[in-house]
DNA sequence: ATTAAAGATTACCACAATGGTATGCTTTAT
DNA sequence: ATAAAGCATACCATTGTGGTAATCTTTAAT
C-alpha cells in the first residue's frame, strides 16, 4: 500500500507521450491511442494536468495538448499534486483536526516532518527522470551511497 | 492525499504509549482508556502490531502489551508495512501487471526507484524520532542542508 | 457564415477499501 | 474453577476511486 492514485500514474504516462512529440500537439483522440486509455479518462486527465499547468490547451478544430515546461522542469511532486492534492501523510496535518484520541494531534504532528522529506523526494524527481531509466539510475545512485551531490534533497533552491 | 491509513497513524500512538509506561505491561483496555480509542479499534492495532513483531503479548490474567524492541530499533518503516503492507506507489511494481496500457508499465518501474527512496526516508525515521520533537527536529535539519550525517538514507546496515 | 473538429464541463454509477463494530473462543494467573 | 485478558472471525456503513456518458463551448477551415 501507500499508493498513489491511478489518475495519477496515468498523468505521467501521458505527460511522457507529449515529451516525446515535444513541440507537437497531440489531441485527446492521439492520447488515448498512443496511450490505450479510454477517452473519458484520457479527458478527466487532460484536465488535471491543464488545471496544474503542466500542460497547454489549444481548443477548436487543429487543436490539442502540449508541454508546458521543459522534461526536467516538471517535477513529480507537481503531478503527484495536480491528482490528489497537497500532499499529507495524515489527517490531523490539514484539515481542522478534533480527533477524540488522546495525544494523538501532538504525534501526528511529526508526521509532518516525514511528509517534508517525502516531498523533498518527489521534487527533487523529474519527468526527465522518469523518462529515461539512465538518469533514474543515476539519481538513485546519488542517493545511496551519498557521497556527493547532496544538494539533492535540497528544494529551496528552484 | 497521498495518505497513510489511521489504523498505521493508530499504530504509531499506540507504540507512543506503550513506550511512556516502558517495561510494564498495558492490557487492550488500558490502551484503550489512554488513547481514547474503541476497544474494537484497539484489538485490531494491537493484532497488526503483534504480528508485525513490534509488540509482545501476553495473554491470560495479568496479561498485557509491552514494546519488543526499544523504541529507537523500531522504525516507521516497520509500522507502516505493519497496517499497509509492502509500500509501492505504483500497482505494476508488486502484482502481475497485465495492463492495456501502452508503455505504461515500462515507466511505471520507474516509480520504483521513487519507492526505494520513501522507504529509506521511513526506515531511518525511528519511533523515537517520532516520539521526541527534538529528534525529529534534527534529524529533519541533517536532511535540509545536508552537510554531514549523509548516511542518513542508507538502510542497509542495520 | 457555416460547419465540423476538438476541448470543457457536469453528472452519474459500480466496485473496492477503509474504518468501525459485534460476537464468540482460547489461554492462563490466581 | 474462574475470571481476566488476549485471539479470531465476521459483518456493515461510508468513502474514494475509477470508469463512463451526455452535453456545451470554442475555433480553424471552407
Amino acid at each position: 500500500m501507500l499508493r498513489i492514485s491511478k489518475l495519477t500514474d496515468y498523468g505521467i504516462v501521458v505527460l511522457d507521450q507529449l515529451a516525446q512529440v515535444g513541440a507537437v500537439k497531440l489531441s485527446a483522440d492521439d492520447v488515448a491511442q498512443r496511450t490505450g486509455l479510454a477517452m473519458p479518462t484520457v479527458r478527466k486527465v487532460m484536465k488535471s494536468l491543464v488545471d496544474a499547468g503542466l500542460v497547454l490547451a489549444q481548443r477548436g478544430a487543429k487543436g490539442g495538448y502540449r508541454l508546458a515546461k521543459a522534461p526536467h522542469q516538471v517535477r513529480v511532486l507537481d503531478v503527484v499534486e495536480a491528482f490528489e492534492g497537497p500532499v499529507s501523510l495524515t489527517e490531523c496535518s490539514t484539515e481542522t483536526h478534533r480527533c477524540d484520541i488522546t495525544a494523538h494531534c501532538s504525534l501526528s504532528s511529526s508526521w509532518g516532518g516525514i511528509n517534508q522529506l517525502l516531498m523533498k523526494v518527489l521534487a527533487r524527481v523529474t519527468l526527465d527522470d522518469v523518462r529515461t531509466p539512465a538518469l533514474q539510475d543515476q539519481l538513485y545512485r546519488d542517493l545511496v551511497p551519498l557521497s556527493s551531490r547532496i544538494q539533492l534533497l535540497n528544494i529551496d533552491d528552484e
